[in-house]
DNA sequence: CACAATAATGCATTCTGTGCAATATTTGCT
DNA sequence: AGCAAATATTGCACAGAATGCATTATTGTG
């Protein structure tokens, strides 16, 4: 039963895309204040009770479906022999290079976050997970005992990801792969800072 | 008008612990799943609507009220000539002297995270705020041009000192003096990682 | 085509959060 | 103390969020 209707998830995809397009596009116009889950099923075409099939709850739907690397990734990660570090980066690589990034898409929530400011711990909270699946790698190499280590590491480099990101949605001339580039000097800056000490 | 009513001032602060006090132990006891604000508000022993004119909502009671850092500490902060790090670190130094620590507090909310960990992204959504401060204070000397750096090493010192917190929590034997040193060893850390690169 | 699995929907319900008006309490002042 | 203004608490009504459940529609499979 693993792995059967194709079809039936790319129609889920879609749906859930086009909530989270009507979510964001209502949002942008009418005000996040005084946006309803009607609202966006409605402009979605779909019920309010089917909404709720999709997404957990309105915030979940403005930030639409979250991303995760994929077995190969996490496998060859574990087996690697290089230095820690540029291999989480070289697995961000991987992982953007999977997931199909929508332009578009980042350059609608970054308006929508210079709009409507009170959403931006939301995204906080997104980019947690992802932050956790960083550490979650390099707990493979450094081991449980090093987890507060790894947290602290993950949360920098993801962060310093989704800065990288506001620039990448708002530069059609900047190509994806050069994304996790862009993110390595962002750190090298923060560890310029971190020379202080 | 400024600066009166201070009995008044006390009396709110006092309150707003004890909705705070019984929303962490309902929850601990209970549950979060489950944890009403008719139920807390009944456990503080004030009405629900008292209870929305305290926090904006239910996740905020858990929360606490949030510290800030205050004038004096920001114009000594923007008057000083020694290197920008060792400066916000001080600048914490006394935010986290002026606020007086509730370990207690601190232990309950600890022990419910671990509990119901789907508040963690709500902790990290108030600890943006602190990050904000001290990117803030670090843009009065870097310029606004360098607002994407300063957010960057906010965050990392924010995350540092917030690892700290769960130590000093669990830790009755360390002082809070020593938080901010534990801190700076946490970012030397961080900046081992980053020599990688 | 028929049947099983999955998805969409309507409806009722509980809870969150807000506005507003009424009541109670505190504070400053004489 | 006692009065008036400021502030806090409360009740009530209401709109929206989110869930459970039963029903209907759609879709993939043999």
């Amino acid at each position: 039963m693993a792995l059967k209707s194709t079809l039936r998830d790319r129609r889920r995809l879609q749906t859930s895309r086009e909530i989270q397009r009507a979510a964001l596009s209502l949002a942008l116009s009418q005000g996040y204040e005084g946006l309803t889950t009607e609202m966006i099923a409605a402009e979605a075409g779909i019920s309010q009770r089917t909404f709720f099939n999709y997404f957990l709850n309105k915030e979940a739907a403005i930030i639409g479906e979250t991303v995760s690397f994929d077995e190969e990734t996490v496998a060859w990660f574990r087996e690697s022999s290089g230095p820690l570090v540029p291999d989480l980066l070289q697995a961000l690589r991987r992982l953007l290079c999977s997931s199909d990034l929508d332009r578009g898409m980042s350059q609608l929530i970054d308006r929508l976050l210079n709009k409507a400011p009170e959403l931006v711990p939301i995204f906080y909270g997104s980019l947690k997970r992802l932050s956790d699946q960083l550490s979650d790698l390099a707990v493979l190499r450094l081991g449980q005992d090093a987890r507060a280590d790894a947290d602290l590491l993950a949360e920098a480099i993801s962060h310093a990801l989704a800065d990288t990101f506001r620039i990448w949605a708002n530069d059609d001339a900047m190509a994806p792969d050069s994304i996790v580039d862009v993110t390595t000097a962002r750190l090298l800056v923060l560890r310029g800072f971190l020379d202080q000490l």
